[in-house]
DNA sequence: TCCTTTTTATTAGCTCAGCTAATGATCTAT
DNA sequence: ATAGATCATTAGCTGAGCTAATAAAAAGGA
């Protein structure tokens, strides 16, 4: 029983992984179109919907180092797509706001994405879809956990 | 309920997106210990199981372009994981093939990744385990259908 | 208060993935 | 025999990811 369990996860980890690597590559055909690549799209988002963050949360959120989201966010300003603007309270620390431009253009961007993706899960039954849609959410709640590795 | 269906899977490719950029990101520490990362990894996978290959239907296989390819295999050649023979039908292709040190490795790297995110989905319950399992197999299964985008 | 320690972000410097464009080498077809 | 197509490589770029070192600000203890 637990051993035809582990193997069960096992396999399903392994398929798992090989999904997630071959999706992004095809998802970054898609990205393209926006001028941002992965990466920054991700971060952009984060910084869209979870307002105003310093640059430290959002590497803990991206799972990334300090250095490598301070050179994805100096894109990001130098595109005009997000404002840095240091704290009041604690002046170490910036403040990642989104700007309108920003905005639009993750939402457009997002969209493109979305859709390419989309027409592909369009293409499962409504059955397969349902099994899809239920699998990514349990996986995001696990993403959302701090990392348990 | 065409628009409703749409919507569904919009959201669904969403999270989709998003679940596969930090399964990766959290499956690089995993790769870290094998001395490969993860694109050097599923090219020598796709060596080790597809048995010979040339290098062209290897980048399409890995939905890359062939200079991106020689060097990913240039790089496990360099540690002797793979061999580069020239073909003696057609002397402009090389077959790739895994040496015993590539496919021991590989099968290492394997098990020491999907370990970890075994450890993850073991986490969840029966129940759980059972959607992710099947959502994989659908989205594998769109992976190796040529690119619809 | 002053000095040390800790925290936050940045800079410097590396490896490596991905791309396009240009070359070289071989095959194919006229 | 030669012109064109095909396969791989080289050259040269952008950009993600890392660690180590630095700068600047906050926090805390003597």
């Amino acid at each position: 029983m637990s051993t035809r369990k582990r193997i069960d996860s096992e396999a399903t980890a392994e398929s798992l992984h090989s999904a997630a690597i071959h999706l992004l590559r095809r998802l970054r055909h898609a990205d393209a179109a926006s001028g941002l690549n992965s990466a920054r799209l991700s971060a952009l988002s984060v910084i869209v919907f979870a307002g105003p963050i310093t640059l430290g949360r959002l590497a803990d959120a991206e799972q990334v180092r300090p250095p490598t989201m301070t050179r994805i966010v100096n894109a990001l300003a130098a595109k005009s797509l997000v404002t840095k603007t240091a704290s009041a309270s604690d002046r170490r620390t910036i403040h990642l706001s989104a700007t309108m431009k920003g905005k639009r253009l993750l939402l457009q961007a997002r969209r493109r994405r979305i859709r390419s993706l989309a027409r592909q899960i369009a293409i499962l039954s409504p059955h397969e879809q349902k099994t899809l849609h239920r699998a990514v959410a349990i996986l995001n709640s696990l993403a959302a956990r701090p990392v348990t590795l």
